[in-house]
DNA sequence: CTCCCGATAT
DNA sequence: ATATCAGGAG
């Protein structure tokens, strides 16, 4: 077995309940919620989620709040004006251009105001379980990084060279491995390479650096 | 590259 | 006190 998919494997058997740590109940839900966790922990976003959506239960109603309101909804999540102007317009082409609902193609979420490859994957995954891409996060983006897994730093780039790597049915899953141990072991700052599971496969391993 | 911004770790 | 963080747009 190559370096790559050994290190896969043991990650995988040491976070074996890694997956979506966001709540939703349906794909709008999970669209808004990816866009809320943008630089904030899924834990923050799920302590709004459950409010805000009780109060727009579906795409018009986020396509028609008070711009103003909705900011303060969500404010605890950090960009709250930024992502309050992204999730109203997002719906509002939702009501136009799909009758409300999440569209199921990549091309379509990209058109989508606050929407890239990272929120779009998310979606596409969990939501529909249609698999196209992996979701390149701060998480992903260092631990590929260390593990020699790339050398680029643009998100779309790393993306292509992990969909090289990984096979095709770990795509959906990998990005929740890889934030498991991010954030318990391979941290941004002090990684614990004393207790990592691939620390032998490492290049980055002992080492002080991104 | 800069801006958006509150929460949390250091 | 302040550096950094589950991104994306201009």
């Amino acid at each position: 077995m190559s370096r790559e998919l050994e290190i896969l494997d043991r990650l995988k058997k040491a976070y074996p309940e890694a997956r979506i740590a966001l709540k939703f109940e349906n794909p709008l839900q999970l669209l808004i919620a990816t866009i809320l966790s943008a630089q904030c922990t899924d834990e923050r976003v799920n302590q709004v989620t459950p409010e805000l959506f009780k109060k727009y239960p579906d795409a018009r109603a986020f396509a028609e709040a008070d711009l103003e309101e909705l900011a303060q909804d969500i404010r605890s999540t950090g960009f709250y004006k930024q992502k309050a102007r992204y999730i109203k317009e997002a719906c509002r082409i939702l009501v136009e251009k799909y009758g409300g609902e999440v569209p199921k193609s990549l091309e379509a979420l990209l058109e989508l105001p606050g929407v890239a490859r990272k929120t779009a994957n998310i979606v596409l995954a969990n939501a529909y379980g249609i698999v196209e891409g992996i979701p390149v996060d701060t998480h992903v983006r260092r631990l590929a990084r260390r593990l020699g897994f790339t050398q680029e730093k643009d998100p779309d780039k790393i993306e292509r060279d992990l969909m090289r790597i990984i096979p095709r049915e770990d795509w959906a899953v990998i990005p929740y491995v890889l934030q498991a141990h991010g954030r318990t072991i391979c941290t941004a700052r002090k990684p614990k390479c004393d207790r990592c599971p691939v620390r032998d496969l490492c290049p980055s391993a002992g080492k002080d650096l991104a």
